[in-house]
DNA sequence: GTCTATACGAGGATAGAC
DNA sequence: GTCTATCCTCGTATAGAC
């Protein structure tokens, strides 16, 4: 019974493409975890079932791996968001961005950590260059389409839609926190809760800019 | 002229109490901009007038000392949430709270986030001994009644609490990522913006569980 | 393209004088 | 109680073989 056993993930077949997305999976998962400065190289490379070497072959150096993992990370968040129509009915196109917002975050467990990082300890240096505006950018135009036709209040359509943001992505960012708040063994990231966080949410923003 | 200058910042002048609580002062800020992963004692110590040798002395280590920074947040912020009279008309005593945890924040804007740090990258290892329930639950409390009273919609209260308290502490945290949506030079944290802030966020709280 | 081995600086922690 | 000097591990990054 002396079989090869094959590598913990996968083999290491020479395929550049193959491996540069491992490595970007690995290190997203270890900064979501740790930010830029906490994060340990080691840890990436471990997770990734290729070396330290390659990750520095492939990406420059820890800063072009965390930069890498960001933009792909803003990338798909703004398309999550830009998939969405906002031309119909303003109350309408608003449920579908706060949901697919709070269905993105639910799917990649590891964004709004990503986000939230690079705010806290990086003061939003890669933001300047990566411009996030697309993200909330469909959410303001919504608000301000929904106060012209008179459907809503006459809220900040910026202001409004950075505290929806902080509505859809507070439950994620700070999940390890907030389940001392609910029955022992509770799964925040179980899907009956997941389903009733994005319930909530939607009716939360919907309800808070509707006319009365 | 050669006067002999002072300290940088103040004399060693063997005040037990005095000198931890500089050091105290000088690790919030410090854990709050990297988290406890990313802190660097050498750069507390630099902030502190003291030298690193006395953190040790008294605060046993790095961990400890993340420790005593935690706690004081927390009794800072429960004490916050408490000052409230939440006995009165529940619409009243929702604006209230929600005016409380944002003066509390634009007055000690640290504390947003050591919080979201310690759910991050700590996975709210020491809330477990801590008990953030303080914190929510007035807000719950006065959703409740709200609903009982029939002035608020029929809300899952705890979740509800949740979403509010992001709306509240999101614009913190995200400060540096959504500055670059407000014109250049816009200070997230001067007084204009800070009252602006609050005015959003009660009445978006407020409007999201009035009845129509 | 992928690996092993290692250089080297940063940073947590302590010893011991005053 | 406070300081200076130092230890030693950990972690980033590179050299060089295959």
């Amino acid at each position: 019974m002396s079989l090869i056993l094959p590598q913990k993930t996968a083999p290491s077949c020479r395929d550049a493409e193959a491996t540069k997305s491992r490595i970007l999976d690995a290190a997203e998962e270890e900064f979501a975890k740790n930010g830029l400065r906490g994060a340990r190289t080691e840890a990436i490379a471990a997770n990734t079932g290729v070396t330290k070497a390659m990750m520095y072959y492939y990406f420059s150096d820890k800063e072009g791996l965390y930069q890498a993992v960001l933009e792909r990370a803003v990338r798909r968040r703004v398309s999550a968001m830009q998939k969405v129509d906002i031309d119909g009915e303003a109350k309408t196109a608003l449920r579908d961005l706060i949901s697919a917002l709070i269905d993105e975050a639910s799917h990649n467990q590891n964004l709004p950590a990503i986000f939230m990082y690079e705010g806290l300890q990086n003061q939003g240096r890669f933001y300047a260059q990566i411009s996030i505006t697309s993200v909330y950018a469909p959410i303001v135009q919504v608000l301000e389409r929904g106060i012209e036709t008179g459907q809503f209040r006459k809220v900040d359509p910026l202001h409004t839609a950075i505290n929806m943001v902080g509505i859809c992505v507070h439950y994620f960012c700070s999940a390890p926190n907030i389940k001392h708040l609910f029955p022992p063994g509770t799964d925040l990231y179980g899907p009956e809760m997941l389903e009733q966080h994005k319930k909530e949410a939607v009716e939360l923003a919907v309800a808070s800019v509707l006319l009365r």
